[in-house]
DNA sequence: TATAAAATCTATCAATTTGGTAGGGTTTTA
DNA sequence: TAAAACCCTACCAAATTGATAGATTTTATA
């Protein structure tokens, strides 16, 4: 399941994605328009920030604004940005790999194959998910 | 990302579909085997006998059994007795359904159809790894 | 240059979930 | 009749989640 932050998150890019070429969104538009608790919405926009999805401009007048095409933000992305892997074992991550401390020997865990697998058909699905494709109802 | 639990419950499954028609093994058996700490695993078991995917029998000689086949205990099914829903939102859920209550109509919820989409690639791959599969390496 | 508006930073917090452990009680059967 | 299993209830610490609060910095413009 996705955590609340990477929902709100997907809303909030289909809200910049939704405004015309070079508006700049204050927060405050944002959470409005979109439902989401504002000071939340404030660490979320940072986040995305952070991860070059979207740009600031401070003080008066300021606000948010996408720097990625929405035709570029896949949900797989938000997803690992806020929930982190789309593997459902750390042993059948690609990006966020770890070993699985209770599989005495890596070839033994009887699990990660069959769950690579699933990474690898859930990513492909969630690459496809764009806010462009998410726009288009 | 599967839980302790799931991930528990899907190698106490191997386990047992591993050995011998007939065989009964006991949690201690199965806790060493697979490398589960014994008492999370006896609550383990203990689900899994309401999932109808053991039996047990008590006393000396007593122990737990597959009484479904190894060819139709599905990673969707053990994820939804364990982890609960497969969707990334309730909204987009089949078994676990709930409203968005941040979205004012359903109708208006943008992720919904795009995470129905996903939702139903993600099962249909579950639903083909089965315990079965993830012995033939 | 003062000031208002907006992003940004740093804490804190309550509630829930997770991953167990403890310690029995009950039932079966050799 | 005692051993060995199942079964049940409660508890617990640590981590995570979903926020909220308040102070600080930046910037446009009157």
């Amino acid at each position: 399941m996705l955590s609340h932050k990477a929902k709100y998150a997907l809303k909030a890019l289909l809200y910049l994605a939704e405004q015309e070429e070079g508006h700049i969104s204050k927060t405050i538009e944002i959470a409005d328009g979109a439902n989401i608790p504002k000071k939340f919405l404030e660490q979320i926009l940072l986040d995305l920030k952070r991860g070059r999805f979207v740009s600031s401009k401070q003080g008066k007048f300021g606000g948010y604004y996408l720097i990625k095409s929405k035709n570029d933000i896949t949900l797989a992305e938000i997803h690992r940005l806020f929930d982190g892997a789309i593997a459902l074992l750390p042993c059948a991550s690609l990006n966020f790999y770890e070993r699985c401390l209770d599989c005495k020997t890596e070839e033994e865990c009887s699990l990660r194959h069959g769950l690579m697998i699933i990474r690898d058909e859930t990513l492909k699905a969630m690459q496809n998910i764009t806010i462009a494709s998410l726009i288009k109802k």
